[in-house]
DNA sequence: AGCACGCCGACT
DNA sequence: GTCGGCGTGCTC
């Protein structure tokens, strides 16, 4: 008899391992197939990963496989080599692994495929004299074949229908209805390509990894679009990746009117169902092509010929939660698994990408012209302090308001971007300087003016605005930094009258906000729109003439190596959004260090030079891309039991260092910045690392944490934050 | 994760 | 005496 390893569907540290289990006589089951398995005193889903002849296990002990929930393998084999792969590199459990293959409707079981009730003629038979409505039906089905069942029963009565099927002479069938995706409905029409896109498009053709360098509006889209069109072509499949945030209604219906029923569209949007379908029609190759957001790498499409990655440099493609994982680690692995070709695309890659680039790890493709041959918007850099100096306090500096002025006089849009939402980052005592603080999270509170609230923006907790300080009981109490809903009240104030948009996480919150708010904005002239990184993607408005950044400083000081280097991204990014139109756009950036080198080169649009001397410090810093930053995070509600094992595994990791003295750079343990989060104490194991033996060093940590530690424990690779 | 087993306190 | 608290340990 054959055994199976099985993954038991649970995520649980001390089942993160395989069990086997005997595959009985009449169930032809295969490796990646779902089975239910007994499993001590329950019944529960498994998924098989292997099938073998002898088991390590006690023969007699095993237990049987009672079924298969699917009856074919939905995990194919490449993902089950994925898998292995991830489990291996990123220290995460197999379950949570597997979770990320499928649509999280197919474990539920809640969302099941729509059927739908057909009836046709069976049999001609002799319909009694007086049964006239039973006439009628058979006639209409004897027109028009195979009708919906609910159709027929509507219009000649549910009590005849159901009589004919009882006789036999209507037979009833079911079929398969997929939800269908709405979208815009635009045309598809193929723009010619300029020589530098057909360039692009030429040299982008082997099983390698490119990084496409293409300036603001150089029309890197329509390179990928006929790469894709290429691979199709060749009888191959495409995937491509594009930040949330940008899987706008535009975009996704540029790829459907261009590639039709054959594109699959994931997306937050989609209800669990639409989902569900998506994948299916994916999974049994109907979908050739997959436009998704970063989950879509885990998309089942067979043959792959292309992996594109858009806006490559963009942090959410590295999950945060878990499980932790970079998208561009798996687009790898599926490249070199299928032969495909890997397309990394950027007006502003990441300063590793550009240096593998460099260091012809990948193949550098540039685009250095835009397409329409306009200039870049002018970036006036506006020194706040100064500002301040000459008696201005105000969010606005005077150059800002001046254009802003001039915008809405010449009955034109302006877009203001401020990274953070809300109105205020705290409320903060005058006298005593209490902050308000989550009770289960250890971040202060954010002020949201709307609703006079304060809400913990990790946990989403909302408490009772501040208006006595609770330590000393005075009425004093300030604001402090400003956010977006603070903006907008500004703007109304100097602005009266004008339309005034607001686009955050607060406002987009519903299904279909995204689109309206910026369709209202499109309609409006004049018109302000103020909004966190969400209004600095992809929308092309071509009256907006003015771009403001209030506080570009906010991204800048941030205690993270990458802070100036999203800084330089979110500025040229939010600049492109000034270039759309006829005339020059401008934009003014408001900074209290303009002296800063990110400004300098940010403001000249001078990628390279900013390259070079960014890394140039990574470098004698001692930073990635040239070292490795790495994470041990411990959490546990018991702050005793977290503090106590996150020790044992330190006492472990300083074993390796000293194996490998030579190699680390800094090891420390700590308390997590955000000390508490949902009730958890979180502590942190901190290192960084050379490259020269980073995957046996990684090895080794792996094995410091002890498999029965009641904490949860995570590894983070050069982690975006480390709160 | 979830369930059984087991070893102590407070009850009909 | 027993019912049930949840700490500990195991699941092929």
């Amino acid at each position: 008899m054959k055994v199976a390893s099985v993954i038991i569907d649970q995520d649980a540290k001390a089942l993160d391992r395989e069990f086997e289990y005997l595959i009985p006589d009449e169930l032809e089951l295969k490796e990646g197939e779902r089975v239910m398995v007994p499993f001590g005193a329950r019944v529960i889903q498994g998924f098989i990963v292997e099938i073998k002849d002898n088991s390590s296990f006690e023969l007699t002990k095993l237990k049987s496989i009672l079924r298969s929930v699917d009856g074919f393998p939905v995990i194919k084999k490449e993902m089950l080599a994925l898998m292995k792969y991830m489990a291996d590199k990123l220290f995460l459990k197999l379950a949570s692994i597997l979770r990320l293959f499928l649509p999280s409707e197919m474990r539920t079981g809640k969302v099941k495929e729509l059927v739908e009730r057909y009836v046709s003629l069976n049999q001609d038979v002799e319909i009694p004299k007086n049964a006239k409505k039973q006439a009628v039906i058979v006639e209409f089905l004897k027109q028009h074949g195979k009708v919906k069942f609910s159709e027929v029963s509507n219009e000649f009565g549910y009590a005849p229908l159901s009589a004919l099927v009882k006789k036999g002479v209507v037979s009833v069938s079911y079929e398969e209805r997929k939800r269908s995706v709405e979208f815009d409905k635009i045309s598809g029409e193929k723009k010619a390509l300029t020589p530098l896109q057909q360039r692009a498009v030429d040299t982008i053709k082997e099983n390698k990894t490119y990084l496409l360098h293409g300036v603001t509006g150089s029309g890197k889209t329509e390179v990928y679009m006929n790469l894709i069109e290429r691979e199709l072509k060749n009888g191959k499949t495409a995937l491509m990746l594009v930040p949330e945030i940008s899987l706008t209604p535009q975009v996704l219906a540029n790829f459907k009117a261009r590639f039709g029923e054959e594109v699959a569209l994931i997306h937050s949007g989609l209800s669990a169902g639409e989902r569900f379908d998506e994948w299916r029609r994916i999974f049994f190759g109907e979908a050739k092509v997959v436009v998704g957001a970063r989950s879509a790498i885990f998309t089942p499409l067979e043959n792959l010929g292309i992996i594109i990655i858009d806006e490559e440099h963009e942090q959410s493609y590295i999950s945060e939660s878990n499980p932790r994982y970079d998208t561009h680690e798996i687009a790898e692995f599926r490249r070199k698994y299928n032969n495909s070709i890997l397309v990394l695309g950027s007006a502003t890659p990441s300063i590793e990408s550009y240096a593998k680039a460099l260091d012809g790890e990948y193949t550098l493709v540039e685009m250095p012209v835009r397409v329409n041959g306009m200039e870049m918007p002018k970036i006036v850099v506006v020194d706040m302090l100064n500002e301040l100096r000459h008696g201005n306090s105000e969010i606005f500096s005077i150059p800002l308001l001046a254009e802003l002025g001039s915008v809405v006089e010449r009955k034109k849009q302006a877009m203001i971007f401020i990274n953070r939402r809300g109105f205020s980052s705290f409320q903060r005592c005058r006298e005593c300087g209490y902050v308000a603080k989550c009770r289960d999270c250890d971040v202060s509170l954010v002020y949201h003016h709307y609703e006079n609230k304060l809400k913990c923006h990790y946990c989403g907790k909302r408490y009772k605005a501040l208006d006595i300080c609770p330590s000393c009981g005075s009425r004093n109490i300030k604001q402090g930094a400003i956010g977006t809903e603070r903006v907008v009240e500004e703007l109304k104030r100097f602005f009266p009258g004008v339309a005034i948009f607001r686009m955050d996480n607060d406002t987009t919150s519903t299904k279909g906000a995204h689109r309206s708010i910026l369709s209202q904005f499109r309609e409006t002239k004049p018109a302000i729109l103020v909004g966190t990184q969400m209004i600095a993607k992809g929308h092309d408005f071509e009256d907006v003439i003015l771009v403001g950044i209030v506080d570009a400083d906010q991204s800048l000081y941030q205690s993270d190596y990458r802070s100036i280097e999203r800084t330089f991204q979110l500025i040229t990014q939010v600049s492109g959004r000034a270039g759309r139109s006829k005339d020059q756009g401008k934009v003014i950036l408001q900074t209290y260090s303009p002296r800063h080198y990110v400004y300098h080169y940010a403001q000249n649009y001078d990628f390279k030079g900013f390259f070079k001397k960014e890394a140039n410090l990574r470098k004698v810093t001692n930073f990635p891309p040239y070292t490795k930053v790495l994470r041990i995070l411990f959490s546990h509600e018991d702050e005793n039991i977290v503090a106590k094992e996150i020790k044992v595994c330190y006492n472990n990791v300083q074993k390796v260092k000293e194996k490998f003295i030579d190699d680390f750079i800094y090891l420390d343990v700590m308390k997590s910045p955000l000390n508490r989060i949902k009730t958890k104490y979180r502590y942190q194991i901190l290192m960084r690392f050379k490259l020269a033996h980073a995957e046996e060093i990684e090895k080794e940590l792996f094995a410091c944490v002890d498999k029965k530690a009641k904490s949860s424990v995570f590894f983070e690779i050069n982690p975006q934050n480390l709160s």
